[in-house]
Order: C-alpha cells, then structure tokens, then sequence
DNA sequence: ATTCATCTACTGGTTTACCGGTATTTTTTT
DNA sequence: AAAAAAATACCGGTAAACCAGTAGATGAAT
C-alpha cells in the first residue's frame, strides 16, 4: 500500500477518448487519488506540466504526435520526480524493454483490470517496478539477446522503410541521392544490428517492432 | 436523429476493461440507450445472446479468442437483426472493408469522441452505413486494387512464414520437404498476388495486413 | 580539442533471388 | 465424373543481394 497519505496527483496523456472516460471514471471513486488533467497529446501534455506539478503520468505509448518512448525521455529529463506508468495494448517484448529503458517504472496493458490499475499506481508510488501479469509473461518469454531493440540511426530508418517498400538497392540510392555502396553498407548495419540473415527478415522484425 | 421512440438496447463486446468502463459511463447518461451487457470474450456473448435480445452490438475487433470479424459473420448469420458496430484501433484499409463486407453496419476508431459515438449508435439503429471522419478518409486514399486481400493458400502462408523468418528457398525446401523449385512457384505466386516486387516488400505488406 | 557515432564509400567475390514460361499430379469443389 | 484450385516441379538466364573487410568525412558531445 502506498504508505504516504498524500493525494496521488497523476495526469492522463491518451490519445482514446473511451479510454480517457474510462480511466477517469475508475480513478475518480479512489479518493487518494485525483486527476489533475487528461490530454490528447504530448504538447498538451508538456504545456500542463510547466505550470502545474504532477506525482504520476498515466502515458500511452501510441500517441498520433510522438513517439511514447520519447516523451518518457523527455518528461523524466525535465521532471525526474515524476513517475511514469506506461499504458499500452502493445504486447511487445521490445516495446517493453524499451521504455522501461528509458524511465518508466511500470508497464501495464490495456487489458488490465481496475484493479490491477490501481494497485499498480499505488506500487509505482511506492518505487516499485510494475507489470501486470501478463507483461512478466511476456518478458519471461526466453530471450536474452532480444532484450534490447537496437538503436536505429535516422538514415537506416530511412533504409529500412525504402527496403519495405520494395526498393533496390539501386533505386534506394537513385531515391537518397547515396551511392549504392553505402545503402549496402546501412543494409548490412541493419542486418547485423537486428541479428537477422537477409532483407525479408528484417522487414519482418523491423515492421512487428513497428519501427516501419 | 434515432425516430424510434425505443430504447436500444445493446451489449459491448471488448476485452479492455478500461474501454469497457468507458463506454458505459459515456452510454448510461443517455436515457434511450440501455447497455444490457459487457462481454470480455466472444463466447460469453454468444452465451448471453442466446438468452436474450439485443438491438446493437458494440464489437472490438480485437478479441482474445476469436476473430473480430468472424464473430460478426457468426452473429449476423443467427441474428440477422442485430446491428453491428465495429470499433477498433485499427486504420488499416483491408480490416474496415473485410468487416464491412461481413455484416457490420459501421466501423468507429477507438479514438472518436463520445459524441461520435452516440452519433453512431443512433445513425446505425436509422439503417445507416456509418463510419468517422478519418475511416472515411483511410478508405477514400485511393486503392481500387487493395480493396481486396489476395487469397492466400495454406501452403503458401507456410512459404511466407518461412520467407518472413528468414530462411532461404533452399532451407524452406528442405524444412518443408519439398523441391526448392517449388518454394521458388510459390513465393512467385506470393508476389504476384500482392503486387509486389520483391521478397522484403511482400514480408512488409503481409505483415501489416496480419497474415504473418 | 578529441572522442564517438554516423554517414559515407570502396574492392572483390559468392550466393540467392527474380523472371519467363511450362507442365504434371494431387486435392477440392461442384 | 468433370472442372477448378492448389501443390508440385522443371529450365535457362539476369539481376540483385549478401559476405568480409576497410576506411575517410562529417557532426555532435563534453
């Protein structure tokens, strides 16, 4: 139990309206807890957070202005203090690693229960490393090496998504104004940074880690 | 405007409780529509439709036990009466025609605003074809060709699986037991039928449309 | 000012994919 | 039983990908 007294003051950042209803609906029969804002984007978001001061952010990992993992980088550069609960349908391995990375103290799916959602607040409260049930499943799940997304360059991304779209290495070159001696080399940093053997592999764990 | 006096009478079909509280907060301060039941899982609403009647089926695309779109088939096959909302995160093209084709009478993005919402309850209820702003627009973004998935045979689903995990034609060939000539017609066919080029382009679009 | 990451580019060689056309056998459908 | 669909297999040729190793140029961080 979250030993202190105090009132968790906690902001939404989701981007789904029945999630927000929803959400706020839970929360607002704990009277420990209140909802200072629910915003539909980051900048909202971060505009709120220079003026008022929050406990915990409730962040969705998909939102339409950027990327989730991002702004946990962001918000916990600017507010350290802050507690950042991930909120996400992504059952992703590496999405999970990934923002725990990068300050987040716990990951919960959509799927979770009230109750589970609020203990989860409280225990993050308490400087505790949550996950529901299903996301320990998940991490569980075998894999050492896959426990790290490799960090994707600008220009590799730019590679890769010319590679899914079915472009040559030629044409790839012809299109990024580089000589098709470099998109081979990016190719080949690509292949070796995901541990994959060719081009079809790639686009696979690329496109289901959702870097495409 | 929903002419009928009657109350509609509808059950929600998601597995994301806090989408579920969601939407019920946002239905129950609406007089004329009463939410009879909110089902996790496709079977239990089944169960409940044997029992009893409903005007409206608020169903995610998304289920842990079968697929969204099958359960639509399935139910407006018994109960031709019922009205079928599709409500998903999903933008992708295929998903909103392949539902549509099957039975549903509108397709709302979990991202709409409960106005949206109500709107869309009320317009299916008036024998309308429903659908928010941006479902219209993913769907006006040309694509004559793509309004339909290819049909994908068993065996070549196996091939792509294959392709998408990297191996080469010759390891499929000796995986599958077959001659590597073969695995060769059938990922020709693959591209083919996709109109794609290239084996990277064909993993990509396989995979956004979840055949992989 | 100097690491460090990234982007760039090359050589030379091997393997694999891709294209075209064709065709038999097996399975499923009607 | 006939027709259609799917799975199987082949040839010959060209283009592209893949591998291993190396290395200069640029730009950001501290």
């Amino acid at each position: 139990m979250y030993s202190n007294n105090k009132v968790i003051r906690l902001i939404i950042i989701d981007d789904h309206p029945l999630v927000h209803e929803g959400l706020q609906h839970i929360l607002q029969q704990h009277a420990d807890i209140e909802v200072l804002a629910s915003c539909i984007t980051a900048t909202e978001a971060l505009t709120f957070l220079q003026e008022q001061f929050a406990d915990l952010i409730l962040l969705d990992i998909n939102l339409p202005d950027i990327n989730g993992i991002d702004l946990c980088k962001t918000i916990k550069k600017l507010y350290p203090h802050i507690k950042i609960l991930a909120l996400s349908n992504h059952n992703e391995r590496l999405m999970i690693t990934k923002i725990l990375q990068n300050g987040a103290s716990g990951y919960i799916l959509k799927n979770a229960s009230s109750k589970e959602l609020i203990q989860a607040i409280k225990d993050v409260m308490d400087d505790k490393l949550v996950m529901n049930d299903e996301v320990q499943k998940i991490l569980a799940t075998s894999n050492r090496s896959l426990s790290e997304t490799p960090h994707i360059t600008r220009r590799e991304t730019e590679i890769l998504k010319c590679i899914a779209a079915g472009l040559t290495t030629a044409q790839t070159a012809e299109k990024l104004f580089i000589s098709p001696l470099t998109v081979e080399t990016h190719r080949r940093n690509l292949m070796q940074k995901f541990e994959v053997n060719n081009a079809p592999e790639l686009v696979h764990v690329a496109t289901e880690n959702k870097l495409i």
